[in-house]
DNA sequence: CTTTCCAGTTTACAGTGTCAACATTTGAGG
DNA sequence: CCTCAAATGTTGACACTGTAAACTGGAAAG
């Protein structure tokens, strides 16, 4: 990072942002250092204090910048699959996964930035509340199309979110440890399809 | 803890791991110290070094212990279920996620205990490859009973293993807030039950 | 009884998050 | 245009952390 003339940084907030992200791509969320970040935006190491209330903070506001770069990888994944609402749910939960696997780190840090803490987090919960609402949307077209059983399409999609959330959690985590890179991907292609079926109307 | 009398311990290494499951009801792993769970053993805050190479191997030990409990704990729901490969699998189900509401950091511990160290671990993935089986065995007797359709055990496993894995982070991670107590276990037990119906052969 | 070696301790170091006090810049009001 | 307060930086300090090295107490093997 050059190192700025001025005393006043001009964006530091957003430059401590990306470098955080940047960090986050060879450290995990743990082992990255607020002075590192501080460091890596040449900056003093207690100058992200003028920015964030703490560390929390700090990866509080990436996780929210990451929900919504999820959120727009998601809805590419539906753009492709020309308005077929299960064939849109089908790329949505693969692309959930894959999203999980190519951005580790961010993906565990989206998800570990909530604890009980509600106020801060406010804006992060309806950010990634609306991630959640692709799913909704979803279920709720395949339902107008008769394509999808009725029920509660929140409840539904609950259903199949925690299916891939738990696929990515395991996959990140090491505990499928045999499947790997396109073994992955093909493994988890097999299993969205086949956990569609039980809110399909008729079978295909 | 009470000051021990002998210069060695006698069974350092196990008092440190109830010494530190027991300081996880309180904390959770990311913010709990070496030195914290030495000093609540009674005991100098390098000793822990005689038994556990560093602090990774510590939680793991602790994750280790975790899965072999957790298992016993998807056991007994299994036995309270009349032998029924159905009923076993929809208790085996809503008993992982309570688990992981009951447990929480003790949870997060044991699937956040494997990052890419292959040799270290290789207990721990044995240990847990047997709670899987569990699931894998409900499965097959299922089958058996021609109660569930024809397909790989391990497949479908995975499948109802990723599901409740993921609702139980959703749950944990604060993701479901509105959700609490004994709302969210009626919730998880009609999703799991709803879920269940895609590998069930008929419907009930 | 000696010796060895395991399981403890002490000390030290580099690094962390965060607080308090201070410095510089900027922009708004006179 | 000048002033001066607010915003944004910096320096220094503190109490912690994980872990390495050197040392020591005591039990068990010979």
């Amino acid at each position: 990072m050059a190192k700025r003339q001025t005393y006043h940084h001009g964006d530091l907030r957003q430059a401590l942002l990306t470098a955080a992200v940047e960090l986050l791509k060879t450290k995990d969320a743990k082992s990255l250092s607020l002075r590192e970040v501080a460091r890596a935006a040449g900056v003093s190491h207690t100058a992200p204090y003028r920015h964030f209330e703490d560390k929390a903070a700090l990866l509080a506001a990436i996780a929210q910048e990451g929900f919504i770069e999820f959120g727009k990888y998601l809805q590419a994944a539906v753009a492709e699959a020309n308005a077929q609402p299960i064939e849109s749910l089908q790329a949505t939960g693969v692309a959930y996964v894959r999203y999980a696997l190519d951005y580790p780190t961010h993906f565990r840090v989206m998800f570990g930035s909530f604890p009980s803490n509600e106020p801060a987090n406010s804006e992060l919960s309806s950010v990634s509340r609306g991630t959640f609402q692709i799913l909704v949307d979803l279920i709720k077209a395949g339902q107008a199309a008769e394509l999808i059983k009725a029920a509660d399409p929140e409840f539904l999609a609950l259903e199949k979110w925690a299916m891939v959330h738990g696929l990515s959690m395991l996959l990140l985590d090491g505990m499928l440890a045999t499947k790997q890179g396109e073994k992955a991907i093909e493994l988890v292609q097999a299993l969205v399809k086949d956990n569609l079926t039980n809110i399909m109307l008729k079978s295909s």
